[in-house]
DNA sequence: CGGCATCCAGTCCGATACTG
DNA sequence: CAGTATCGGACTGGATGCCG
């Protein structure tokens, strides 16, 4: 890309990536992500993969991904029903950068947590020094 | 990478990836991180890059950002005080994946809003189809 | 200029109950 | 088993006004 003049915060590509960026953001989506990363999965078994997701986040989680075309649903109408999720080629290549992301996390927990510790005893101070 | 066993989602690993995805995905973080991957600025030129951001949002998002160790903020005690942002190393090597995740949205503009447009009319003749 | 406090609307999300 | 409907609390973000 290189773009030297980077952030034009109203065009429409910029819109799209917030749009993105909020999902992704949202409590769930990722989750829902990386556990379909692997294989596709029902939606009990995601429901227990996740554990303190609710039925409702977890429908309305996998709806929106739908939606985006990053996760694939398949219904099988037996007795009881059976639904099957799956990325699609689009979710499995977001997939990827989600990782890096992620993968960024990990190594930088560190200084993450240190910061914070370090910005909310400052905070502390303050507070009290008054 | 090729982590065969992918998400233990209560891990403290797993809870800093979603935390700090829930700051990114949060309405002007990534805004703010990309017109600060350049140079750094004061307050009010971010306050103008960024046009319908409010200075309430604004304080916010760069206080959070501090916090998380992100971004260095620096006061000019003039007058009028002049207050300057700029990315901590730190918030330096987060714009890369950030990038990296903006770039995949930006290559992939189209299929999204295809799948998007696709699934609404669905859902609309579903709707309509009472 | 930079920033905090207040108030208020909209949204998100969890708990619960019910349906095919 | 998978999903929808409804309600209520918490949180987010915008507008405004005041302060150093």
């Amino acid at each position: 890309m290189s773009d030297t003049k980077p952030v034009d915060a109203h065009s429409p590509e910029c819109m799209k990536v917030s749009q993105v960026l909020s999902r992704l953001g949202d409590k769930w989506s990722v989750l829902v992500i990386m556990m379909l990363r692997e294989r596709s999965q029902r939606f009990s078994e995601l429901k227990r993969g996740i554990e303190d997701i609710s039925q409702r986040m977890l429908t309305l989680t996998l709806r929106n991904l739908e939606r985006d075309g990053l996760v694939s649903r398949t219904v099988t109408p037996s007795i009881p029903p059976r639904v099957d999720y799956e990325l699609t080629p689009l979710g499995l290549s977001l997939a990827e950068p989600v990782q890096a992301l992620g993968m960024w996390v990990f190594r930088n927990i560190g200084e993450l947590s240190a910061a914070q510790a370090r910005y909310d005893a400052r905070e502390r101070d303050h507070t009290s020094a008054a």
